[in-house]
DNA sequence: TTGTATGCGTTATCAG
DNA sequence: CTGATAACGCATACAA
């Protein structure tokens, strides 16, 4: 078969060089070759116009450059911030981003791994849902806030000391009684902590607190339900709030000042993860922030380590408390929402 | 030289089946073959585990089956949504996305060109800034937001039709006078026409207004001087105001803010972009909505059409406006900033 | 319909 | 240090 663009190949700069393919191959990946050789290469190079052709590389190599990464999707602006950096610790090592939205389909989940397989990438990174995801063997795999087994490493925030330092910082803001809110709790991954550390964290400081945790499917009607049962006389039981996700600190809030309740005057609120408006931007609420650099950094530098065995199967990253408007802070900042 | 992973290939799925190379090639494309044949076929692939690689097809075929998607960033949510829309838009055609983040910067736009090029890829999406830039001519290209000449098809929502949106609705809801405000007016871009569609229809309708634009470099605290320079007795000039995108209204209302003018009470604010709140939630501002999904399904639809001298070089996709809390409506919703 | 054989562009081995 | 040549895994033209 003839070739199906006519770009010209390292055999035709061979040619026009008047020196063996194989020199070509040495030139352009930047091995020793004499300067006469290497002078005439370059020069036929510029001549043909010839450009590198990475697949015969990859067929030749079996290595593509490539790492996939598996995440829901880039609308939720924590996983936007995750995509972009590791891409950017992908790009650093010169290899290349293959992207998999999976939408929270655990379907989706597993058919990605297998394309991914398919094309021969490199490693996988993968923050996923599925409870019975299989893992191949064959492929360096990590996964994000998720641990799966002592093979397979595992990178996240410090979500427990995460959940620690939210009560801790309510109890220290003047909170007198606290709750946590979260969403989801099907699942036992990583995030799961940010609860155990905030209980624990209570009973060490002796601050009272309750519970509320909704399942996948409940509608967030059932917050504001609780908040309601909790509210007498223009009070609410709690005058601090933790709460899983920025996200859903937003959403709460909204509830409060559905009930006239003043954030942070009446109630103060923490949340999780360190979402800025518009990506860089203020905080949009006063937050846990997760070092999502590091650990796309990790993730990246551990799926691409030559001896997995050797990498540690849970990695912890420290986090830090931001004041983002919901809490009472000396620093006198514009409240913002 | 041996096998770099040893898993089975086509051959060895035929030797174990006992048919011919070219039948299993044909078997795993889901060409005819006859049925007993394939059921062979089927039962070493199960028996050996299988696993089609695409490296040898991208070899031979000169097809990746792949689309560089070149974006500043996925941080901006715009960006984010529109790297989500153009991934689900390619996956629907079995296409996967090679992402490029240029982060603004002309050299790297340039480079990534040459990287797709490289790799082979089957067309190239981007969404530049380069003045300068060269687009391949052997390969599917298509722009967002940019055009560059009648044989780079380029894709962009009505801009000029957004900002005449806008000023009509402005007038629409009372406001007296009204002011633009953009923020990098170095290049000329489709979206530069929201100022024209804005101010013709200003124009047309007899709403007095006033442009105010900034060049990339200077600071943001030029658009308070300029408001500062319009705030007299405790009123502002304008009633009314267009601001080129919503993260940028976001900043100017704190500054309003700052001056004691509320929103949209003394002030109303129009947006443009549609970005809402974790991607998801309420809108951040009154705002001309971007056709974001429609943008990228165009994109994908272009880049992957085998007649691109067919297509035509400009096409503007219908935006609309929507309330965000910024504006005076009759719907009483409540408001957020 | 099935088998055979060639080549896609590159890397790597081996001999000169 | 350079040249010649054999793979890598798959698709396809051609022969059977």
């Amino acid at each position: 078969m003839a070739r199906v663009r006519n770009a010209p190949t390292m055999a035709d700069v061979a040619r026009e060089a008047g020196v063996a393919l194989g020199t070509v191959s040495r030139v352009v990946n930047g091995q020793p070759v004499g300067a006469e050789f290497k002078a005439r290469v370059d020069a036929a190079i510029q001549k043909l116009g010839y450009r590198y052709n990475s697949s015969g590389r990859v067929l030749r190599t079996d290595r593509t450059n490539t790492v996939a990464l598996i995440i829901p999707n880039t609308i939720n602006p924590y996983f936007a911030l995750l995509v972009h950096h590791v891409n950017m610790a992908l790009e650093k090592r010169d290899y290349k981003m293959l992207l998999c939205f999976t939408e929270y389909d655990r379907s989706r989940e597993a058919e990605f791994i297998r394309m991914a397989e398919q094309n021969r990438v490199d490693g996988v990174i993968a923050l996923t849902y599925n409870p019975d995801l299989v893992i191949p063997e064959d492929i360096p795999f990590v996964t994000i806030d998720r641990f799966f087994s002592v093979s397979v490493p595992c990178v996240a925030a410090d979500n427990f000391g995460g959940g620690a330092l939210a009560a801790r910082k309510l109890k220290e803001l003047g909170c007198r009684s606290a709750a946590f809110l979260r969403i989801g709790s099907t699942l036992t991954n990583e995030p799961s902590k940010r609860k155990d550390g905030f209980v624990s964290a209570c009973v060490e400081t002796g601050l009272p607190f309750e519970v509320m945790a909704l399942e996948d499917g409940q509608p967030l009607s059932e917050f504001e339900r609780f908040l309601t049962a909790h509210y007498h006389d223009g009070r609410l039981d709690f005058d601090g709030l933790f709460i899983g996700t920025d996200s859903l600190a937003w959403q709460v809030i909204r509830m409060l000042r559905k009930l006239n309740l003043r954030v942070p005057e009446d109630v103060q609120v923490i949340g999780f993860d360190g979402i800025r408006m518009f990506g860089d931007q203020e905080l949009t609420v006063s937050t846990i922030v997760q070092p999502v650099q590091e650990i796309a950094e990790t993730c990246v530098h551990t799926v691409l380590s030559k001896h997995l065995s050797n990498v540690p199967s849970l990695i912890c990253l420290p986090v830090h408390y931001e004041y983002g408007g919901t809490t009472r802070e000396e620093k006198g900042e514009i409240r913002h929402v």
